[in-house]
Parts: structure tokens; sequence; C-alpha cells
DNA sequence: ATTAATACTTGTAAATTGCAAGTAAATTCT
DNA sequence: AGAATTTACTTGCAATTTACAAGTATTAAT
């Protein structure tokens, strides 16, 4: 995996050099907000990511400690992806893209921003939390 | 200026659609931190846009409703850029960009930052309340 | 043993990006 | 008044990236 580059010293546009596309943080959305957490799960969500792409993003997310990969306990041809304590750390920037989006969507306004425009804090530790919990054990997603 | 596709009802893919790219929000960073408005300010960013990948966010940025542009008062060939209240109201999520690359990234950490750390929602306001005193003043950027 | 599921890889055409150079209108210099 | 400069782009083209379709390899289920 090619190193990424980094355009300038400014904290922003740092953040953009890995986040600064149309897939990797739908991806991340996905570890944070649902119990999708394999390769299958991603390819399934509804925007329709390709196949290369996917690959090539997971690579990009673990080989810079975003996600860590292990096999699944009940599958072991099933790689089951998690985040890491970094990528916890993204959950106020897709919360406040959701926000955005909701804001200016025509679509109805989930559950999630409802929540979010209650307690922002408080939501957000709650998915910090639930997430943090998965890291040290060997439970992946959905429970 | 083709017409967004949206992928999916999701608020986070629909605020990718327009944001998910390396160059549209340094663009906005450039508006809500520092004093640029011009296209030549933006290119000359440490970044260093391309000048036709510049022109093209700015169409699409100001197509989309994000900035509004306008002569400048003092130079008839010269536009200056300013942001909408949709755009405003990304503030949060560049911050949100900011506060992550700083943890991460290991330069120095800016003194906006260190500001946020004390009063995220004070700092916001105020970014938000000197953006907005733009919009509906002829007064351009810096002042 | 055969079929299915899962996670990719590969090939290729189309789209996007990056770089260098050129254009056009307004401004400043002489 | 004419020439050079500033500002904001546009254009052409090579290189990279993406999207789509198909293929491969390993494990699981029947």
């Amino acid at each position: 995996m090619k190193e990424i580059q980094h355009r300038s010293d400014c904290p922003i546009a740092f953040s953009l050099d890995y986040l600064g596309d149309k897939w990797v943080l739908l991806i991340l959305r996905d570890l944070i907000f649902t119990s999708k957490s394999s390769y299958g799960d991603f390819l399934n969500s509804n925007e329709k990511i390709a196949t290369n792409i996917l690959a090539d993003r997971l690579k990009l997310l673990e080989a810079n400690g975003f996600i860590k990969s292990s096999v699944s306990p009940e599958k072991k041809n099933k790689f089951i992806y998690n985040l890491t304590e970094k990528g916890i750390d993204l959950i106020p920037v897709i919360v406040e893209l959701m926000i955005w989006g909701s804001k200016y969507d025509s679509y109805d306004v989930k559950d999630v921003v409802k929540k979010l425009g209650k307690d922002k804090e408080g939501t957000i530790r709650q998915l910090r939390e639930k997430l943090s919990a998965r890291i040290n054990s060997d439970v992946p997603s959905n429970e």
C-alpha cells in the first residue's frame, strides 16, 4: 500500500488526505451506526460500492490504523472488521455530516438524528462506548 | 454544471455527494478560518490546488448554494466569494475534521484548536456570527 | 463430491485529476 | 495612449482513478 502524502501541515487537510473521497466515510458509517462488519455487508449497502474500491479502501483503512480485521469466529473464510480508537474518534465528524445532511436533504429525518438533536454529547458517548467495548473483545458486530 | 446524483437516502452519503473529495472542504476552510475570498487567494493556499480543479469546485459550490460570488468593490476584474448559510452550517463538520486531524497529526496544535478544546460551542458560534454578518453586507473578507 | 458463500483480483473502458500553457477583461505603469 | 500586469479563468493532454463485468481461491454446506 502506497504511503499517503500529506499536502500541508493543516490538520483539516491532514484528515482529508485519508477521508477525502466518496467512500471511506461510508464504510466507517456502516461500522458506527449499523451491525455491518464484513466485506459482503459493506457491499450490500445502498450506495453500491464497487468491489475493487471496497477492497482498496479496506486496505487503506487497515494500513492506516482506522480499522482492524480478524477472522470470524463462526466462519473461517470470513473476515470481520472493527474500528480502532483512531476510527472511533471520527464519530463526531460523521455525526456532523449526518446533521448537516439531514438539514439539507429532503428525505425524512432518521431516529439517530433526532436523538442527536436532543443530546449530541450523550449520543456520541453512547456510540463511542458501544464500539470501544468491541475492540478488546472477540465478539464481532451484532450483539 | 451537471446535477449531483445522490447515491442513497442516507444523510451522510448526501453530504459526501457534495463534499467527498480532497478539495471542496479546503476551499470552505479558507473561507471560514482565513481572510481568503478570491480565486487567487485559494490558489495560493499551501495545498496548491490545480487551476482547473479550483474553477470546477467554485462552480460546483456556487451552483449548489454553498457560496455566492460578487464583483469586488475595489477591483472590477476580481470576484469575491462568501459563504451562504448552507455553507456556514458546515462549520461543525470542518471543526471536527480539524480536531481529529490535530489529535492524529504530529504537527503542532493551532490556536483555534486550543480554543475549540476550551469552548467548542462558543467558538463555533463566534465563527458563525462573523461569517453571517458578511452575507448581507458588501464588505468582503478582511475587516 | 458438488454447490454455495465469501472475499477478493483482474481487465478494460470511462471519468477525473494534475500539469502546462493559453485566453480575456480590467488595472496599473510609463 | 499604449504596454505590461493582474485576475480569473479555459484548454489540451497525459496520468491516475473509478466503475463495471468477470474470474479466482478458500471455506462451508448438502
